[in-house]
DNA sequence: CGTCCCCTTGAGCAGAATCAAGCCTAGTGG
DNA sequence: CCACTAGGCTTGATTCTGCTCAAGGGGACG
């Protein structure tokens, strides 16, 4: 079954598209951007459930994100896994590979997802030209942060702020790439990918989602979320989100 | 009082001293590297306790720590703090400051530090450099890499196995440090400290402690970690610590 | 129509938090 | 030199958040 559809499909929002790549256009023109476009070898597609990136595996991988969701995570041995990030349309993923040489982590595709990919074995012959390298840096500082907040929201945080910060997380990086309406937005993950995001089991996540419906601040419905009360999400996700940057795509 | 000594004191560690700061001497020779060293501001210090970055702060700062241990942080208005990573001699602490433009973390030193500064102002004049670059890049990506490690321990595991692997794996920092013996090290971290890093209360911290203890695996006296089972706390760890580079040092 | 998977809901349990008291050490002042 | 204080560690008793187990329901697909 194909869960790719909705907010993730659409050409009119602010987020790159196949033909017009991150690689190709670019608000801030660059010599060092017409370089790198060289390096792009392919479009890439995968479905649902595939896994994009195994963990643990040596091969170097680099690609942007096109559209759909991933998942970034790390699963142990017990059979518990935790999400670590979530990948949406524009992301760089992959980085870790080429810089650390070994996925630590491993990627899978929450929806559908199409991409692009670049010649990951050539990382160092385009990724340290100065304009490159400073937005690698930043996209890293940014992922990194987001990583940052959200350890801070499940282990400093009850289960109900935890959820609130993922959701008011997401609504704040999905409005920033014209995926979300001012109230609400498609969240294409089950149950059990919101718990292994918030480190909860499904059953809790549900009764969570619950009391934040009956006390009319936010109501899933059909993988859609409605925000009923931004401030008062705002208020329970005690973990404030960052802003994220709009230039932030490589 | 005076926290700094033992480990973090002696100068036949493989950390870089002051007058041979990691600016200095370093392994890799090359142009880039001594460039960059016309960066390199002043010598600092900072006791034990002290607040070295501000959260929320906007003035960038950059600098590697010479000496003792330090924390960074996220502290929420309710009171909790979440410590999201730990930093050790030899770190680059504050690169966020100076590619995102606020500080989304505090730092705070745990022990008396010594601090070689950059001009953070400079930064973009100095660390863009393609050797520079790719360092810096590479420390990011561990640094990333650990906290998520620290996000799937909270995230996934007991408190148990949460600790374990905190223990493992600062064991695995410091070894490569040469600021650990092979069954032991000195963490002059407080219960309070090590309850924030684990998404913990003190009191539970204390009782996981002392079980460890009672079943011959960790012993814990006067801030100083006896591993008595290494085997046994690497398989309690249910999060394998990643092996942290020799060169990762800017 | 039946199967499968995931969501939903309830009942009971346990891991971790809270509350509260005693203790030990270091620092302070008489 | 010793009493006093303060802060952090230790420990027990109790509470509660979140987990486990288990059963019922609904949509998708063969």
């Amino acid at each position: 079954m194909s869960v790719m559809q909705g907010a993730t499909r659409g050409v009119d929002s602010k987020i790159p598209g196949c033909r017009n790549c991150p690689l190709h256009n670019n608000a801030v023109a660059s010599p060092d951007l017409a370089i790198i476009e060289s390096f792009k070898v392919a479009h890439g597609r995968a479905w649902s459930g595939d896994v994009i990136i195994d963990q643990g595996s040596r091969r170097p991988r680099l690609f942007t994100l096109f559209s759909g969701w991933a998942i970034k995570y790390k699963s142990l041995e017990c059979g518990e896994r935790q999400v670590v990030h979530l990948l949406l349309p524009g992301d760089l993923v992959g980085l870790e590979t080429c810089t650390m040489g070994m996925a630590e982590f491993g990627v899978q595709a929450v929806t559908d997802v199409t991409f692009c990919s670049f010649d990951a074995d050539r990382f160092s012959d385009f990724a340290f030209a100065p304009d490159i390298s400073r937005r690698i840096m930043k996209l890293q500082a940014y992922e990194s942060a987001m990583i940052a907040e959200r350890l801070t929201a499940v282990g400093a945080c009850d289960a109900k702020s935890n959820l609130a910060h993922l959701i008011a997380s997401l609504h704040l990086r999905l409005l920033g790439l014209g995926l979300a309406q001012e109230r609400g937005f498609r969240l294409p993950l089950s149950i059990q990918q919101i718990a292994d995001c918030c480190g909860l089991t499904p059953v809790h996540v549900h009764r969570v989602l619950r009391a934040l419906r009956e006390e009319n601040i936010v109501a899933i419905d059909c993988r859609k979320i409605e925000i009923l009360d931004p401030e008062a999400l705002r208020h329970i996700a005690r973990v404030a989100s960052m802003e994220t940057p709009q230039d932030a795509i490589l």
